[in-house]
DNA sequence: GAAACGATTGAACGATTATTCACATAAGCG
DNA sequence: CGCTTATGTGAATAATCGTTCAATCGTTTC
């Protein structure tokens, strides 16, 4: 297994090759995909919006989405991974905020897309 | 099940009323995750990707992205539930094409943010 | 030190989902 | 009509992932 992937045949030759040659790398393609990822969650886009304007403490982010500070903390983790949030320690308190603007645009233009139509 | 969602007392008050008052409402949250949800597979952002300037039949996708035109076709299922590609018939060809310019934002702004770094 | 608290982590369970496979439409063509 | 091709769909399998629970790590405070 396995080599058939298209057993059928494609009908536009030219536009078959064009569109695999404007295609980014596979790298880029999976990197979009994952941070898109991090982006499906309505746990943690709750989390990056409670966020949006100060930064908050894992207790008062669990209070806000109304989660247990363990599930917070994970995903907390992910976003982190992902370069999303910023994490800054103060005692034994961890504060959190964005790690940059992108995150609101990407909303913003999200929103954007759900308003049309 | 299930009062004590938060069984920590949160720090300061003050913020997490703030942030609970500029939260949006809970379907916009969740319809903004299932729009980014659309986008966190490999497999759709290649075949956003591939008809990022030209329309193709699901047989020219199907070529450009590897795949069987089963699996493409549940894809663009998907794609089109979300308003994010368009379809129109030709015969026994079904075209596709980009629903609206706010994926290619979307992607942009998703590259800009792998590229800071 | 010991106790308390905030945060993190690992295992486990439940739910969601992408792909494959088989089959069903639907349209062109002999 | 049949036959082929292009696309859509439903069931099944395999893998991924969010949450819970229990335990641990650091830090502060008594």
């Amino acid at each position: 297994m396995s080599k058939d992937i298209c057993q059928i045949n494609y009908v536009d030759d030219e536009r078959v090759a064009r569109a695999r040659v404007r295609m980014h790398d596979e790298q880029t393609i999976v990197e979009l995909a994952e941070t898109f990822k991090v982006l499906s969650e309505p746990t943690r886009v709750r989390i990056l919006h409670a966020l949006a304007e100060e930064e908050l403490c894992v207790c008062d982010i669990a209070a806000v989405v109304e989660m247990s500070s363990s599930a917070v903390s994970h995903q907390l983790r992910i976003l982190r991974a992902a370069r999303l949030v910023r994490s800054r320690k103060d005692g034994k308190m961890v504060y959190y905020s964005l790690d940059d603007e992108h995150v609101r645009n990407l909303f913003e233009e999200g929103i954007r897309h759900l308003e049309e139509g």
